[in-house]
DNA sequence: GTGAAAGCGCTAACAG
DNA sequence: CTGTTAGCGCTTTCAC
């Protein structure tokens, strides 16, 4: 029996009778015998490692869209490389250099904004890419996402429609929430509001930030009647500060957040917020990928999975 | 200039002299060599990888120590693999299997209890591993965790100490959390408290079926004066339907968690909680799987970490 | 349907 | 300090 066969049987099935296909795997069983994908991946230049870039996973955002890549990824015999590339991306391209030893068959980026040299390293590289969780027509290659800056003029919009005028804004200093600030004050200015507070902080914003905000933007003598949060962590430390000065939530001040996590709805009723589907992002995702790896038609290049508004104003 | 002397400069600079080194640097820049792992490793027969199992990382609890991980073995010049084996770890022998033919340098389990087959197999490949968030003087090779039973018995012992005696807990049905409520009821048996409903639900337990649990818990005409979650998330759900139904809390029902996540201190200040230190974890194990690795003395194999109960009775 | 030969790109071992 | 030789374990290609 030559190497060969066992090759066949393990990844070419079809070409093998049932017969020798039935002596190998036997043989396979009794002898453990594990496969080596190094030799594998060199010999057939293809790895089946799929590299996937997060800024994070410790907020449930990025966590969620990481695991349904996984998943579907993990259907299909991928297995998939994380990087953390951290706030700002800082780290990125020294990350993209060693994860591109590893000749993975394709790769995910958080966000559309990178160096010049990792563009040119992605473009060398000539592998399937997609730039999720945001937007624009002209990826590297593939998107899969939405826009931070339709989301911040829709939230400006709910807002002014609800009635409130004196708005005020607190976020993170990444790229995303900056696109989302940008939207937001546009709305506004449409609007005629011109001065809206924003207080910036370093990505990504937890709850203790956002109280610590909150309460900055009150002892700087602001009175805002809603507030626009870059993330739903952010919003809640904003509730806190809030509710622990004795202010009615939406009463006193509105409170918006971003990203609609599982415990949103239900510690905090007041809270409105946009929801993504985070999970959908990594589904579509995998599959984009997956057809250009394996030369099938797929979704289409640039797809906009959009964001939706929550409304939650009393419970 | 021979190839070797490539190699050389790229893994072995002390090898080299600082003149041969520039040449051979200019030459990378300027031809964009891209150094092609899967043939290194094959033919050193070590992969700079390290495979990484976690059943999810959607909780923070894992996904923290899954960065702090990979932030470790990343500055050594490791990448890490994630698998996710969900719960149950009904997927952890198929993904080993794919794992191991990746041939990591050293691989990472969430908790102690495996598969014969999962056991066998990890002896077999030869390399480090280290079990984590769970304790047993005696892991497949090192640990890096803490006792369940132990969280149980402490979390018993605190309500116990505060006055409670009608306790009930809600828990997610996988096997810490079956350790965990097993330390809790021995520590009420041993104060003379046998009945303890318990209600169990797949894990993860979310906010939403904290709360449902907490709904059928009091339509069953249970009246506890504390409960005992097996997550923060759970705990946020049973406050989020004690406060519906016009309970105070701690008054009427005190509520302890488990986790400490960042937002829980904050939307309730009620709730008492189990601190584990979820980055530490990552980073000791990785630490210690980098010791046995490069050949150096680590951490002892087998480490308690411990955990903490912070108390949060009011703000 | 199966096999033999060659080679993927790199590094261990040994020379010089 | 640098180079030569051989080979890591697999898959491609081309015979049979």
């Amino acid at each position: 029996m030559s190497p060969i066969t066992v090759s066949r049987v393990l990844n070419r099935p079809e070409l093998v009778t049932p017969d020798t296909m039935e002596v190998v795997r036997e043989a396979i069983a009794r002898t453990g015998y594990v496969p080596n994908m190094l030799a594998g991946g060199l010999a057939s230049k293809r790895s089946r490692l799929v590299a996937a870039l997060f800024p994070t996973i410790a907020s449930s955002m990025f966590a969620e869209t990481m695991e349904a890549l996984t998943d579907r990824l993990g259907e299909a015999g991928y297995q998939v490389l994380l990087g953390l590339s951290g706030y700002p991306a800082a780290r990125e391209d020294d990350l993209l250099e060693a994860i591109l030893s590893r000749r993975p068959d394709g790769i995910l980026l958080t966000g559309i904004v990178h160096s010049a040299s990792t563009r040119q390293k992605l473009l060398a590289a000539k592998i399937p890419v997609v730039e999720i969780w945001d937007y624009t027509p002209t990826p590297i290659d593939m998107l899969v996402g939405f826009s931070h800056e339709r989301v911040g003029e829709a939230v400006g919009d709910y807002l002014i429609a609800k009635g409130y005028r004196r708005l005020a804004m607190i976020g993170g200093d990444d790229d995303r929430a900056m696109q989302r600030r940008k939207g937001f004050l546009s709305s506004l200015a449409g609007h005629g509001i011109e001065d809206v507070p924003t207080m910036a902080i370093p990505a990504p914003g937890s709850l203790r930030t956002g109280r610590q905000q909150m309460a900055r933007l009150l002892d700087e003598g602001h009175r805002p009647d809603a507030v626009f949060c870059n993330s739903d962590a952010l919003a809640q430390g904003v509730l806190a500060e809030a509710q622990s000065r004795g202010m009615s939530v939406p009463g006193d001040v509105a409170v918006m957040g971003f990203g609609d996590l599982d415990f949103s709805p239900y510690t905090f009723p007041a809270l409105t917020t946009v929801r993504i589907d985070r999970r959908g992002i990594g589904r579509i995702a995998a599959e984009a990928m997956l057809a250009r790896m394996e030369g099938r038609a797929g979704p289409e290049k640039v797809l906009d999975v959009g964001f939706e508004v929550i409304e939650r104003e009393s419970t």
